[in-house]
Formats: C-alpha cells, sequence, structure tokens
DNA sequence: CCAGTTGTTGACCATTCGGTCAAGAACAAT
DNA sequence: ATTGTTCTTGACCGAATGGTCAACAACTGG
C-alpha cells in the first residue's frame, strides 16, 4: 500500500550468505553488503534489523538448505553410499564455494555474539546433522549392511569428520585425497569386508 | 648498551599466543594485546614489528609446543596408543583453553592476510601434523599393531577426525564423548578385533 | 658527569566500523 | 491531485581500529 522495494530480500540474503560464508561475521563490513547486494544501508535495516539478524536470516536460509542435503539421510533407503555421497558433494559444494566449511560450524567458531541465541540455534543445526548421520548409520546397521555398534557415537565420527575434511583441504589436500579419507572412514565399518 | 627492557618478549608472546589463540588475529586490538601483556604498544611494535609479525610470532611459539607434543609419535614405539593418548591430551588441552581447536587451522581459516608466508607455514605445520600421524600408523603397522593400509590416506583421515573433535564439543558433545568417537576410528583399525 | 642509545609513555593520526537521521521518491487509497 | 505510508539515498555520528610521532626515562661507555 505504499512505495514497493525495488529489491529481491531472498536475493539480497542469498548474495549476504555468500560474503558471510567466505568471511565470517566480523569480516563483512555493512558496506561489503550493500555493495555485494546492491542494497543501500537504510534499505538493508528495513528488511532485516541489523547486521547480526542479517547474518541469522542467512544461517536460517543456509540451514533451509542443508535440510534439503539431509533429506537422502533421513529416507529409509539410506546407508552407507547415501553417507558417502553426502560428503562427496559437501567437498564439491565446498570447492565451488571457496572452501569454507560449513558455515554452522563457522558460526559456532565465531565471536559474533557469546552465547546468543545464534550459537543455540547453530548448535541445534549441528544437531540436526549428526541425528541424519545416525539415522541413516541405524538404516545401514538394520540392513545389515555394517556391524552393529553404537551409531549415534559413529554419526559423531562421521559429523567430526566431515568438518575436519575442510580443515584438510585448507591444509593442502585434494578433494580427491580428502574423499578418499572419509571413504576410508567408511569402509572400515562395512559389515562385508571390514577394514 | 642502553636502556634495559622491561618486559620478557617470551613471555607477552606467551600471553598473546592465548588472546589469538581464542579470538582470533581480527578478534584480537591492539588495546587488547597491550593490557593481557602489559606491555605499551610502541614496545611491542618495537620487539614485534607489527600485529601480523606478532601473530606470526606467537604461532611460531605455538609450533614449538605442537613439535613437543609431536615428539612421541615420531618416536620408534609409537602406535595406536600414543595416538589416541595425543588426541585424549588435546582435547583436555583445549578443554582447559576454551576449546579453540587448532590454532594452524584457525590460522588455515582466517582472512588475516591471503596467501601469505604465514598461510604457507600454518599449512606446513599442519603438512608436519599429519606426517606425524602418518608415522605412528606406519609402525603400528610394522609391528602388526594393525591391517596393513595407506598409512598416509589413515593420518589424512585422523587429522580430519582429531580438528573435528574441536567441532564436535563445540556443538555441544562432551568431551568424553569426542574421545570415545575417535577412539572408535582407532580401534576399528586394530587388527586383533575388527570394527 | 656527560653523551649516545634504546625503551617507555601517551597523545595523536587517518580510516573504518555499525548504526542513525532526515530529506526525497514512489506507490495506493481517497 | 492530495494524503499517507513505505522505500531509498546519502550524509552523518561516536567509537574503535592499526599504526605513528615526539617527548621523556633509563641505562652504558667514555
Amino acid at each position: 500500500m505504499a512505495r514497493p522495494r525495488e529489491f529481491d530480500p531472498d536475493d539480497a540474503l542469498a548474495r549476504s550468505l555468500d560474503l558471510f560464508w567466505a568471511r565470517g561475521f566480523a569480516g563483512v563490513s555493512l558496506s561489503d553488503l550493500e555493495e555485494a547486494t546492491g542494497v543501500g544501508r537504510q534499505s538493508l535495516y528495513a528488511a532485516f534489523g541489523n547486521k547480526e539478524a542479517l547474518y541469522a536470516a542467512a544461517l536460517e536460509r543456509y540451514n533451509a538448505a542443508t535440510e534439503r542435503w539431509l533429506a537422502p539421510l533421513f529416507a529409509q533407503d539410506a546407508g552407507l553410499d547415501t553417507l558417502r555421497r553426502y560428503a562427496r558433494d559437501a567437498l564439491v559444494a565446498q570447492g565451488k564455494h571457496r572452501a569454507s566449511g560449513c558455515l554452522v560450524v563457522k558460526t559456532l567458531w565465531d565471536r559474533g555474539l557469546e552465547e546468543g541465541e545464534l550459537q543455540a540455534s547453530a548448535r541445534a543445526a549441528a544437531r540436526r546433522v549428526r541425528a541424519a548421520f545416525a539415522h541413516a548409520l541405524e538404516r545401514a546397521q538394520g540392513r545389515g549392511e555394517l556391524a552393529d555398534g553404537d551409531a549415534a557415537l559413529r554419526a559423531d565420527l562421521c559429523f567430526a569428520a566431515v568438518n575436519g575434511l575442510a580443515a584438510l583441504r585448507r591444509s593442502g589436500v585434494s578433494e580427491a585425497s580428502a574423499l578418499a579419507s572419509f571413504e576410508l572412514l567408511l569402509d572400515s565399518w562395512r559389515s562385508g569386508r571390514a577394514r
């Protein structure tokens, strides 16, 4: 009923997400956001609140995308291959995305706000990923694809390994090599041929 | 032959290291460093150069300490237990140290300076840790402690897992639980009882 | 005692930060 | 066309940033 906004908020959010993902909360200035989104500062504030709220919205968008990535792991036919594919896709995506690792984990490290609502939401998102891993592992166990064991513990290890792959990449290891080392983990659990 | 400095440079370096470790390069201001070290700004600049050089010196100090931690892994009797102990000690130390993860990996993520000498040195340090892991694994294989396999690949996975443990801790997993999941990895390689 | 050298102190610099303010522009309803 | 509401633009704010400058203090060699 008044002047319509000239930009697409979701598009601006996507571009902001890219920036935050690549450079972290403190590494992105309001001027950077203006430039990347093509949206004036005041408009960003009107639409999102402040810098931290914008980051929170970007993280939410990221989580929504992650949820789509997680869907196969929550499916009934999930198994080790699903996990392997998840890791591969994550590595490829991060390769394209300046190898920035998982934004949720990056948020957990960030000194943006100590123990705010944001950190809690990031922690919840991480828990969700671990739950997806655990679900896939349980299904695989139920199918006899891998020997019985503590699925939650294994899921935690998968989470650590997957996120560690990003560090591995940063330290100079190739994408193929990083993926191979993760497959080593999954293969060591395969029931048919151990180790 | 002139006025002697009133502070211990290594002590100042140690305190700076703590700060950088906990908050990252950009998260520490010169005023923070003055306060933490009790040393005036000009004295810091005279002794170290500038902020980035101070960070580099702190990282070097960190690497020297790491080298001491790595020594058992390079020993002749190194094995899976040595690896397990390394992971446990690392977790405990990080627990005391505000759970900040490995400074080398943090440096690799930091947007302090793109592709500077610092990044190269951090990458070299990471390679050194992976080499230590590989050495311990090779010794263990030679002793028949675990089945034969690609030690370098396994070392990379260990590196990823160990560094992922920090992310796991951040996401709310207990120290004991994180350690247990890492032991799961080592145990899956033990030759006696697989999985 | 007196130079000469080095360390310390605190004020100071330009720049950038996140955030705000006020004026104008674009629309819907009347 | 006028009014009311929202969006946009650009100037502006105080605070904090990394870094520098100049005066002063402490020591050594003559």
